[in-house]
RNA sequence: GGGCAGUUAGCUCAGCUGGUAGAGCGCUACAUUUACACUGUAGAUGUCAUAGGUUCGAGUCCUAUACUGCCCACCA
């Protein structure tokens, strides 16, 4: 086959991919190999489908292909699995963003909801993923189709949720209220590790709580300050020595006073600012921390839509941060508090992909817990990820990873060091669902689709599929307007609602506050009362929405609240409890009702946003509903204060039962709860300051029990908790009471009232109690249906597996895993793990693909997913496999265009490969990317070098297709020459002359070189020095030579040696190689070829030697031609006469005349040795020394 | 604050274990030659950031310094 003149990669490398695909031998097991070939995998580091290749995988995909050409044609069993990655946060973040771009969508995910939203990034992705395989094609990777692997397909779902139960089995999942990072406008939580930061200018404030309060503080989150719980010193500041341990009481507008506690933490700087930390647990990492240590209480002061909390206080609920910001700061100048304010530069951290600034709040999230020891080894996750660097994983050397180059290993230690606990949970819908179904969760974990600018969505845009539609209630909750009544004092409920000046005022206030929030609501309900009925049909009246007044939130009819809140009986008017009507209610009659009336509007206007207008008691008992709160709690939040009229409360209702954690001592009594032996169980009335008795629970709440240790009055974790459902409550007066209404044989704990009063009265505090206030009973019954997996406890209401719970009622964990969860599977993911469904904990179960290819041999990545995916796959394979992912990891550079930048398509300087492909061909493209570029360093990209070794393939292509013609032309003299029939590199050839010596030596030089490089990952050199020697030793002076010598024997071994260049360049540039190749040995395949040998005997330093001076020579010659002959026009065409004059090698260059007057043009005439060296030139003689 | 890289020709960068400074691009001159103008031949260009040290010998090893970039932590 004859080659065109020169070399169009467009025509050429489609068909050439599709033999080598057709061939199979992408597919190891195909290979040509003996049984016991060495293996050598690889996983592709599977792109995501948030677009298209971009440079950066062009670069990958070039390293990770050369090396598996190289290793394949070392004659092993090699192999890349190609994949891609979902991608979780990027590709919804980029799906989102086109949406509001197309400016069909204002917000995607409210107004599509989860399943169209999926559905239209499932369509994308597939888009995307479909584009990008193509392109995985386009530029040569010989991987290995058939096992081609999509981090969210099914098989790698089986993968997550078997990883997530074995994990969560082993204690190493949990799921905790913890202060995580959180981005508003993505409304989702980031691991540590996805914060950028950015370095903003922000003010610095120094104050103090309260004009004698006795340290100063410093922040640049003021408006956090009002969630703090402590002040942390230095414990060896001599200023605030004295305080630590004191508590102080601050008013600063929050809901509550704060307390403060005086605390000494060793990381206090007692430099920096004023000496003194503000601590805000709810808000900060490190202050989160010291909760923990310091037990201090946690206030959530910003929710998670970026604004301000009820405990914030009612002056700052609902506002923005910033907003919030500004307005305490004014209050710290009104009261002259603020001390200083200056500028300050900090680092803010960012959500990359949503692009907001993200706050710390609490929250609860699941977690991988990384230091906890993994149960049956004696390490953690953290030890482990180590010891593979250190020791070898458990010990074993052979299971170290080589990192290359081994500089990262230091800055992997470092980031290990800070290491947190890993937060996977992610709210993001486009991701694998957590595999945890929750049977009380059904309204609990609905998606609530408020967005930071405050509308709200109402429609719940996840309906569980077959499952119930979760339901909620927006309420917004007012207090009626004054009447003229009220403002005499009087309490005169009944009476009609005449508004005062006060109260128009106040009337006015609130249709002002409704209207610059632009609230909407679909329904108004007051009270049958006719103040709540006038306030609620002046603000709400002429909106047009419908008022319906319902006796159900009335006031408490004025009942006897029967010894619950004694505080209520002192009648200090405090509370507006009278005494009226002896047989009305209590305040558990009003939450009874109350609730009552919640039940019934949920089930008829669930979704809709509804306003109430009543009085006090209601918004107590609604306050008690649905925030868990104890009426207690609930009386002590002054709503008069508070303005309730202008803020309104914010309630979300949703029937979400309370879980309640209680202890219990004695493991016989905690294993009858367990058993489910009916019970009762009794508690007198409350201790003064006790923490919850059991008046605070109500039928339907749901009670943890945790079987506590006497002595220590610790929780016993190896015994999980057990739950029941409160199903009866009753109060009863006296213990006899208890004991006639009930059968003896229902109760557990005692026999008779006699032992009973006994164990009462051995506690006189108690018993004293049960005398004054009554005792309570419950009955308990089954928190329905919550079995879990058999290594967590079976009274969970949660269950953790990898299929969906059978029966009804349960609900999937809205919340998708943080996308590296399952990348840091893809090392074995993509061989079958696991096995079976069966596989269980610490018992790694082989498929044959997994028994063959793991731990893979090697891996190549940016270093800027080091800490993303490097560290996972370790983490997750040293644990479920005791392997590690890979033996050998190469870490490369990023790509920067040629001013230094990254690219970028916001910077506009983006490169697409295929047009690189297109214009200069794959294989120019792959050079560029290879050469010039060291590990782990940073390269710049610049089309010249693409140019550059385009013409290099363009020289390549023209040495053969020389060598083609020559040898056409030859045939009739020397007809063993054949170009097509595969006898042309029969290696019958013998090396006569020294430039024939020279070439072989050379040769096998760089075959020594090339195999040391790539045995090194020096694949920049190997690549260079192929280029050196294919274009500036074989081609510019072998060939010329060859024309000189122009025998058969010569064309033979220039065949060999060109064809063994191919082969060392075929890692590199296959297409090209390999149609060259195939143009010579029509039924080869160039792919497959074993890799040169080195012939040592044939590489000899006296013939390079000799050559090299040859070649001076000849440069020499040639450079005093142009001197002497000068300017243009020289003359060429005849030959100049020399005399050569030269200082050693006089014999070299006698026995070469011949080529050298070929290659010179020249005619020797003489050569004369002379002892020194002189290098003066005259017309015909050349004196050099060599 | 801790760490890691880099500083070599006009530009982009090699230079692996210390042994007389390299490549590509660009530039200059010549050449239309039968594989290739996507070419060939010849040529110019460097106190290898600075200062010390080790060594027979340092771009390479050591110690400082300067500048540039990156990572991590802090950011009260």
């Amino acid at each position: 086959m004859e080659l065109p003149k020169s070399y169009s990669p467009t025509e050429v490398e489609d068909k050439i991919y599709e033999r080598w695909e057709n061939s199979g031998y992408f597919n190891p097991d195909n290979l040509p190999l003996p049984d016991d070939a060495p293996i050598f995998s690889l996983m592709m580091p599977p792109p995501n489908v948030t677009g298209v290749l971009h440079l950066g995988h062009a670069l990958e995909n070039t390293i990770m292909d050369s090396e598996i050409r190289y290793q394949r044609m070392r004659g092993k069993r090699a192999v890349i699995v190609p994949g891609t990655d979902h991608a979780a946060v990027a590709t919804q973040a980029r799906v989102e963003k086109e949406l509001i771009n197309s400016g069909k969508y204002k917000n995607p995910r409210q107004e599509l909801g989860r399943e169209k939203l999926l559905e239209i990034i499932r369509e994308y992705s597939e888009n995307s993923k479909a584009t990008i395989l193509k392109q995985i094609r386009k530029m040569g990777t010989s991987c290995d189709w058939s096992r081609l692997a999509y981090t969210f397909d099914e098989k790698r779902e089986q993968a997550v949720n078997e990883m997530f139960v074995r994990m969560y089995n082993d204690g190493l999942i949990y799921r905790g209220y913890r202060v995580v990072n959180w981005s508003v406008k993505g409304q989702s939580t980031l691991s540590d590790d996805e914060l950028v930061y950015e370095e903003r200018q922000a003010k610095f404030y120094t104050f103090k709580y309260s004009p004698d309060f006795p340290i100063p503080i410093a922040t640049t989150r003021p408006e956090t300050k009002l969630g703090d719980t402590a002040v942390a010193v230095n414990p060896d500041d001599s200023r605030y020595k004295k305080y630590i341990g004191t508590e102080f009481e601050v008013e600063i507008g929050a809901a509550q006073p704060l307390r403060i506690k005086i605390i000494a933490d060793e990381n206090v700087d007692p430099d920096f600012g004023t000496g003194a930390l503000g601590v805000t647990p709810a808000h900060s990492q490190i202050d989160f921390e010291m909760k923990e240590k310091h037990n201090l209480e946690l206030i959530p002061v910003i929710d998670k839509y970026g604004r301000m909390t009820e405990r914030a206080g009612k002056e700052y609920a609902g506002l923005k941060v910033l907003e919030a910001r500004e307005k305490f700061v004014n209050y710290l100048k009104e009261n002259d508090l603020l001390i200083k304010e200056e500028e300050i530069s900090q680092n803010v951290g960012t959500s990359d992909r949503f692009g907001d600034v993200v706050e710390v709040i609490p929250m609860l999230q699941w977690f991988v817990d990384v230091n906890k020891q993994i149960p049956g080894r004696d390490k953690s996750l953290k030890d482990l990820m180590k010891e593979v660097f250190t020791t070898g994983l458990n010990g074993d050397a052979s299971q170290k990873i080589k990192i290359t180059p081994e500089r990262f290993e230091k800055n992997y230690f470092n980031w290990i060091d800070n290491l947190r606990d890993w937060c996977i949970s992610r709210q993001i819908w486009w991701g694998h669902r957590i595999p945890v179904w929750y049977k009380w969760a059904i309204s609990n974990f609905q998606d609530t689709t408020r967005l930071p600018d405050g509308q709200v969505s109402n429609e719940n845009p996840n309906p569980p599929a077959g499952g119930q539609k979760s339901k909620k209630l927006d309420i917004t909750y007012f207090v009626h307007s004054a009447t003229t009544d009220n403002e005499n004092g009087l309490r005169t409920g009944w009476n009609g609602g005449e508004y005062g000046e006060k109260g128009n005022k106040q009337n006015q206030e609130l249709r002002e506050a409704i209207a610059s929030r632009g609230d909407k609501y679909d329904m108004v309900f007051c009270s049958d009362l006719d103040r709540a009925r006038e306030t609620a049909k002046v603000v709400f009246g002429e909106s047009g929405v419908e008022i319906i007044a319902d006796p159900r939130l009335r006031e408490c009819n004025y009942g006897d609240l029967n010894g619950h809140h004694e505080r209520d009986f002192n009648s200090d008017e405090k509370y507006y409890i009278e005494h009226r009507h002896p047989n009305g209610e209590n305040a558990y009659d009003v939450e009874k009702r109350v609730r009552e009336f919640l039940d019934e509007i949920l089930e008829k206007y669930a979704g809709k946003k509804i306003a109430i207008v009543a009085h006090m008691y209601p918004q107590r008992a609604i306050d008690v509903i649905t925030n868990s709160k104890t009426w207690d709690e609930a009386i002590d939040s002054d709503w008069r204060k508070n303005k309730a009229w202008q803020a309104g409360w914010h309630y979300e209702y949703n029937q979400q039962p309370k879980i309640w954690d209680l202890k219990i001592y004695g493991k016989e009594t905690f294993e009858n709860i367990k058993n489910g032996i009916k019970r009762i169980e009794t508690r007198p009335g409350k201790p003064e300051g006790a923490e919850k008795y059991w008046g605070d629970f109500r039928v339907g709440d749901v009670v943890e029990f945790y079987l506590s240790d006497e002595k220590t009055d610790t929780k016993i974790y190896d015994i999980a908790p057990i739950r029941k459902v409160v199903t009866k409550i009753t109060h009863y007066q006296t213990l006899e009471d208890l004991f006639t209404n009930y059968k003896m044989s229902d109760i557990t704990t005692s026999q008779n009232v006699e032992e009973e009063k006994h164990w009462w009265q051995s506690k006189p505090g108690l018993y004293e109690r049960i005398e004054k206030y009554g005792i309570w009973a419950f009955e308990l019954g089954e928190a329905n249906g919550n079995k879990g997996t058999e290594a967590t406890n079976n009274d969970s209401e949660l269950y953790v597996g990898t299929e969906a719970p059978t029966g009804e009622g349960w609900l999937q964990d809205p919340d998708t895993l943080d996308t590296w969860f399952s990348s840091g599977l893809w090392t074995f993911s993509t061989l079958g793990w696991p096995a079976s469904a069966k596989a269980t904990a610490g018992k790694p179960e082989k498929t044959d693909d997994l028994e063959k290819f793991h731990p893979t041999s090697w891996m190549q990545m940016g270093y800027e997913i080091l800490f993303f995916w490097m560290a996972r796959m370790i983490l997750m394979s040293g644990y479920a496999l005791q392997e590690i992912p890979f033996k050998e990891v190469y870490i490369h550079g990023i790509l920067r265009d040629k001013n230094g930048k990254k690219f970028s398509k916001s910077a506009g300087n983006g490169i697409d490969p295929l047009d690189m492909c297109a214009k200069y061909g794959t294989d120019a493209l792959r050079m560029s990317l290879i050469s010039g570029v060291t590990p782990g360093n940073d390269a710049k990209f610049y089309e010249d070098k693409v140019v550059g070794f385009r013409n290099f393939a363009n020289k390549l292509w023209n040495i053969g297709r020389f060598i083609q013609l020559a040898i056409n032309n030859k045939q009739q003299t020397h007809p063993q020459l054949r170009s097509d029939g595969g006898q042309a590199t029969n290696n019958s050839w013998e090396a006569k002359t020294l430039a024939d010596k020279w070439i072989i030596s050379r040769l096998n030089n760089i075959i020594q070189e090339v195999t040391g490089d790539f045995d090194n990952y020096r694949f920049s050199l190997a690549a260079e020095k192929l280029y050196e020697f294919a274009w500036h030793e074989l081609a510019d002076w072998y060939v010329e030579i060859a024309k000189k010598q122009g025998d058969g024997n010569t064309y033979q071994l220039l065949t060999t040696v060109y064809l063994e260049t191919l082969k060392l360049l075929h890692p590199f540039m296959p297409f090209i190689t390999e149609t060259i190749f195939q143009s010579f040995e029509a039924d080869k395949m160039l792919m497959i070829k074993k890799w040169p040998e080195i012939d040592e005997e044939k590489i000899n330093a006296q013939t390079e030697q000799d050559f090299k001076a040859l070649q001076d020579l000849i440069s020499a010659i040639r450079s005093w031609r142009k001197s002497a002959q000068g300017g243009p026009g020289g003359n060429v065409e005849s030959k100049d006469i020399l005399k050569v004059q030269i200082a050693g090698g006089g014999e070299l260059v006698a026995e070469q005349k011949e080529l050298i007057d070929y290659l010179c043009r020249t005619e020797i005439e003489s050569v004369e040795e002379l002892a020194e060296f002189d290098l003066e030139v005259d017309e015909m003689k050349v004196k050099l020394v060599i």
